[in-house]
DNA sequence: TTAATCAAGAGGTAGTAACCAGTTCAACAA
DNA sequence: TTGTTGAACTGGTTACTACCTCTTGATTAA
């Protein structure tokens, strides 16, 4: 069942293969073969298996308790990857929602000094801004401003901004791969300028968010505000140990 | 430096080690010793560097590149342990303030369906519900309501409650460990009751926060609705990998 | 000078082996 | 009957070995 020239791990064709079977055959508090059973069944070693077992438990698949065994979490019901809950198009599709997300500005900026504190750049450096308007069954849910360092995107156009997610055209064209991110919430009444664009009142409340994103090199590639309107929008996360 | 017949694990020995190192002596991006070096220095195996490694990273201290090496995170400046984030009395000591907690009520309710729901149970069991305002340097800031299953937590008295952080409580009274947390953010005008405890005017915003704690079986340990005034509560959160 | 090559050293993957520490339950002894 | 014990599982820890891929910089060849 595992190939062993493949070009990917064997650790990691067993995360596919164990993740598959939970997610279409199991629920929560099923226990999973042990270890050992595991092994044999696809003849690879334990450290192979311990691996991919230590993958699906950081990615909340499964729960190990000592002596009596491996177990589906619940929690694997309804997450797959961690990163998804970063993007507001995953976010909604998940919900069964149909995101929308329109570009309402595009520019190349000099970082003044917050953003270069908080982007870890010189005060010399350029920033790409982009403002977006994220609308979810064509309710508008949400205005993202956000800043990208200009040395690592300078290719970036608005163009592609307006045809991919954000965090796909990292991946898929900057070779930037999310490692980390800070996220910060507080709330407060909604500025005017975005109760307009969110055609809320003035007196609204809102969900403010301030989200840093971190590559695997531990270097900022995304630094964003948001602005959400209250009655719609509810942001969940997850932690896992 | 590392004691082999110890209770407490090598790898975990060694984790202690090099996080104290990177909290005294160390900044970010600065490179640790290789994997091998450590070995030797510490007269342990690779696999128990390795191990400890695991960890550090998942804490956030450290970051890994293939063939270049190991570094120190920017993230491992405010952060220690994952866990404290749940935490209000740690969250509060880590930004210079001085917590304190005020228990409003303490009482067993009878589950209604949509804790049951929440919280795993059947509708025919108990819970506990707290009540708790929370206050930073004297100024109220939120308001607390949890629920505990019974059947875990029966023994559990008010007194208790208003003597030490219900973590410190999870873990050294009922050896509860906290595995995962899902949290849920929202905005809106604050209750008038929230108004009341919180000291600010009727028509504020507010931040609503909805959390759900597992332990390492993963059941729920606890559910809390939480009401934090806008203007002085900041919510922070940190994803990894 | 410039480009290709190679070796050293980094972390990544994989196997084998052995023993430790909880959990469970059946077999045995009081 | 009621304990207690102990074997047979579970995951947890540790060591040793070997080879892989990636990065870097020095050496070599064009």
């Amino acid at each position: 069942m595992l190939i062993s020239d493949s070009k990917v791990p064997l650790y990691y064709q067993l995360v596919d293969i164990l993740g598959k079977q939970i997610k279409e055959n199991m629920k929560p508090h099923d226990r999973m073969l042990s270890e050992r059973e595991i092994c044999t069944k696809y003849n690879v070693s334990r450290t192979t298996v311990r691996l991919a077992m230590a993958e699906l438990e950081k990615m909340g698949y499964i729960y190990k308790m000592h002596g009596k065994g491996t177990f589906v979490a619940t929690l694997a019901e309804n997450k797959q990857n961690l990163m998804e809950s970063y993007s507001f198009t995953e976010h909604m599709k998940k919900l069964g929602k149909v995101p929308k997300t329109e570009v309402l500005s595009f520019e190349v900026i000099k970082v003044n000094d917050y953003l270069a504190k908080h982007m870890g750049l010189s005060g010399e450096e350029n920033a790409i801004k982009i403002i977006r308007l994220r609308l979810a069954d064509g309710i508008p849910m949400m205005v993202e401003t956000s800043y990208l360092p200009f040395a690592k995107f300078s290719s970036l156009t608005e163009e592609l901004v307006k045809k991919k997610p954000l965090y796909e055209i990292f991946k898929e064209e900057f070779s930037q791969v999310i490692k980390a991110a800070d996220e910060e919430f507080s709330a407060s009444i909604i500025p005017s300028r975005e109760a307009h664009l969110l055609q809320v009142p003035t007196n609204s409340a809102c969900l403010k968010l301030e989200r840093t994103t971190y590559n695997t090199a531990n270097q900022v590639i995304e630094f964003t505000f948001s602005i959400a309107r209250a009655d719609q929008f509810i942001y969940k996360v997850r932690h896992i140990r």
